[in-house]
DNA sequence: AATGAAATTAACTTTTTAGTTAAACATAGA
DNA sequence: TCTATGTTTAACTAAAAAGTTAATTTCATT
């Protein structure tokens, strides 16, 4: 291990972090470099350009956010329990980056080139879980444990509850004054919430 | 009624594309005086700074989307058709303008001082609509009609909902060679299972 | 200790984009 | 028609941020 390394890994943190937080667009390397305590010709030297840094970062938030959408299925479980599951899981996932979706929705919106190479790799992931949890679905569909309902609009509307409830989260805590524990308190309000609306969506 | 009028509108229409769609920070003013028909010093003329014409925009996009939170209630109906009511026109508005809802969080998540200035003027709306929610669904608490739920849980998933609809729709068109036709089809039935959900979460 | 490759710095250049200015033009009203 | 005011243009400047370079330092290897 040479003593870059330490310098690589400082600027690939600060890069993260401002570029989760701002935006590709709004982001300056100067800062990144000031942020991980190197000048910011630094930056340049190891990795080229500022584009060349975020992909860097940005291919690994893409993976992800793909994860994200991929779900494994425990079918001796009664199937309401797993998309309780599921829709737990998903909200821990972005619970622990609350940033992500909307950085990547946005920066892919934003280039039509990262649209062509990553929306894929997206979309790949979303097409197996909707497969796979459309298997179980219709097995549930046809043992009357549940009302119907399209696998796509049920898994489109975990992530949306999801996601929008850290979308806004930064702001609705400056809105309403939170601290800490109100924040902890109000996610945790919200993920017995989106888990209770899913399931009465599906319930008879 | 001067010849400058024109100019000055054009401008504004131009503006008000290109931030909405690339936001601030990547938004060009010789880019939004191209596509208005006039040199970018037209720009200047009129609106001095970019700032100064990006808040001529950005302050009657807040006033919409805090209408978009604003909801009047006809007590005479039951209190699932007026919340079934209230999700479509919530919808409706946000169709209108699929852009604004991600547009005006990420300007607001952005600027420090634009939060401050306009996240009262959602705030406000978002009480107002609070309240008067709160009082229906108490109603309907009492008359046995519905299930217990927070007000603002509520409204926060019609919201998400509805928003995140729109979000990804631009990508999900990419991502799945949708072209018109399938979108109308998309948003027509996300907005009928966004109503549906939210009408499951409240009945008994 | 000498050497050389990797790492670091400071100062520089380039590029992009916002913003300015002075001169030309247009037009309504005296 | 003259003039004053508002409008438009082309060419400019200023500022900010990305990116480069050459000189210097560090440090492992011989």
């Amino acid at each position: 291990m040479s003593r870059g390394d330490h310098t690589e890994q400082a600027i690939l943190e600060a890069a993260e972090a401002e570029f989760l937080d701002k935006g590709l667009a709004l982001a300056k390397t100067a800062e990144i470099a000031r942020a991980a305590g190197v000048t910011h010709a630094m930056l340049h030297y190891y990795f080229r350009t500022k584009e060349k840094l975020f992909e860097k970062i940005f291919e690994g938030k893409v993976q992800d956010l793909a994860r994200s959408l991929t779900a494994t299925f425990d079918e001796t479980q009664p199937f309401l329990d797993q998309v309780a599951k599921l829709a737990g899981a998903h909200f821990d996932f972005i619970a622990a980056q609350p940033r992500l979706p909307m950085f990547v929705l946005n920066e892919i919106h934003h280039n039509e080139e990262r649209r062509k190479i990553y929306l894929p790799m997206l979309v790949n992931a979303l097409r197996d879980t909707i497969r796979n949890l459309g298997l179980q679905l219709e097995a549930a569909l046809k043992a009357g444990e549940v009302r119907p309902v399209r696998t796509s609009d049920l898994l489109f509307s975990i992530a949306s509850l999801n996601v929008m409830t850290f979308a806004g989260l930064p702001i609705a805590r400056e809105a309403f004054g939170m601290d800490e524990e109100d924040v902890r308190q109000f996610v945790a309000q919200r993920r017995a919430e989106n888990i209770e609306v899913i399931l009465s969506r599906l319930r008879k």
